[in-house]
DNA sequence: CTAGACAGGTCAGGAAACCT
DNA sequence: AGGTTTCCTGACCTGTCTAG
């Protein structure tokens, strides 16, 4: 079952696919051939949707100068859509020739992936990047043998053992700006499948659930779009950032909120981290203290404390930001500042310093209470009779000045061994 | 009267226990 | 067996209000 969307989709990867060979030009006949083969399905019924997508991508369009940025709407600019050899409407559709050079002219996005990928799995980033449904799809397939996933990122800078180099953020961003881009284009995709209605003749193809055609009678516009809000990529599907503590747990940097509550789930089980009397009373360890800084919570309250660590991939710098959420009564704190605080690296105390022994300066909130963990755990500082209490040794005394502190209590104790430049001048 | 702007409501997935 | 409970974000839908 291959629906209009993902068939736009399919169209969409092979004309870039073709203009990244140095192809000049497919014709729609080309596309339901090539495709229809990929795919192992005749497409030839479907030919009119596929010269309506090719008319959306390259038929009225392309760009005049080629973006330096690689940004893939250049195709949609009419400006170069002469230069291009658009589509003549007498053509019979398969016979249409579309050039590929607005697709090429726009260079095929080939942006250098940021080394701490992998070595054997840059070619696969680099198929993500100029074909990223046919990927998916072989990503798919392939599903059985789960091998690791392409956008691993080294634990050292997973966990902020080591601050992700500058150009390598600028990478990343780029990398999560394509994927949007590849969205967007995708949607321009969907609109072009859903505005070739077959003008005369019926479409003849619609496999699944005759599709309602006399669904005339709806509203217009926003209304055509009705492809229904199910497990799209936006909502909760959307892939957001991970907390360095919760990425020691779900393993993963970037993530849906489904898939890391479903991950944090198989962790507790994992690790037998249910009250055998209260199977709805989480009893957290050591990696779940850091993130949910408690010693035990619920399986209620775990979904809120699971939300500080869990932050939108892309800033809101775009569209509407805060036209919505923005109710900041000047009373409660803004909790993503204070998250995003978390994630900047801190200077770090005379104390501190001398604690940890290694010299650093700087230091993220988060790591330096793991550190802070890790030496108590491997000295075994934790109270036999009560865990939850931390018997300070010499240089726990040295640095905090008591001689014994709560598990809630190390966070906030080294708060006052971490500060920012500002508070520190 | 129509079109646009805006606000508020709904729904989506995921978990496990408890109640009817 | 099925509904309810908790919590999150954002797309989408519906209803209301305002301006032209």
């Amino acid at each position: 079952m291959l629906s209009d969307q993902e068939l736009a989709q399919y169209v969409e990867s092979l004309v870039q696919h073709t203009a990244a060979q140095g192809g000049t030009g497919i014709s729609a006949d080309a596309v339901v051939r090539q495709l229809g083969a990929q795919l192992g399905v005749d497409l030839s019924p479907k030919a009119q949707l596929i010269r309506s997508v090719l008319v959306a991508l390259l038929g009225p369009a392309a760009a005049p100068a080629p973006d330096p940025t690689g940004s893939r709407k250049d195709p949609f600019d009419p400006a170069t859509a002469a230069a291009a050899g658009g589509p003549r409407a007498e053509t019979p559709p398969q016979q249409m020739h579309f050039s590929t050079a607005a697709a090429s002219s726009a260079p095929a996005p080939s942006p250098a992936v940021p080394h701490f990928f992998p070595q054997q799995h840059q070619h696969q980033m680099q198929y993500f990047l100029s074909a990223p449904q046919q990927y998916q799809h072989q990503q798919q397939q392939q599903r059985a043998g789960a091998s690791p996933s392409p956008f691993d990122i080294p634990a050292s800078y997973r966990y902020g053992h080591q601050p992700l180099p500058q150009a390598d953020q600028a990478q990343l961003q780029r990398l999560v700006q394509l994927q949007h881009q590849q969205q967007q284009l995708a949607a321009a995709a969907r609109v072009a499948a859903a505005a070739a209605p077959t003008p005369g003749e019926s479409p003849r193809a619609p496999e699944p659930p005759p599709a309602p055609a006399p669904a005339a009678s709806k509203k217009n516009s926003s209304a055509s779009v009705g492809a229904k809000r199910k497990g799209g990529p936006g909502g909760l599907n959307k892939v957001c950032g991970v907390s360095p503590e919760l990425q020691a747990i779900v393993g993963e940097p970037a993530m849906a909120r489904t898939e890391i509550v479903k991950q944090l789930w198989a962790y507790i089980r994992r690790n037998n981290l249910q009250d055998p009397n209260n199977k709805r009373k989480i009893i957290c360890n050591d990696e779940l203290r850091l993130v949910f800084e408690t010693d035990s919570t619920d399986m209620f309250q775990m979904n809120k404390l699971l939300s500080k660590h869990i932050r939108p991939l892309e800033s809101k710098n775009d569209s509407k930001p805060e036209a919505k959420k923005l109710k900041p009564q000047g009373d409660e704190p803004i909790s993503s500042v204070e998250t995003d605080v978390n994630q900047l690296p801190l200077m770090v105390s005379d104390a501190l310093a001398t604690f940890f022994g290694t010299g650093e300066r700087e230091m993220v909130h988060s790591e330096a209470v793991k550190r802070v963990w890790d030496h108590i755990k491997s000295n075994d500082l934790e109270d036999p009779e009560n865990p939850t209490v931390i018997l300070c040794d010499s240089k726990l005394k040295q640095l905090f000045g008591r001689e014994s502190l709560t598990a809630h209590g190390v966070s906030e104790l080294l708060s006052d061994h971490l500060y920012t430049q500002s508070t520190n001048i």
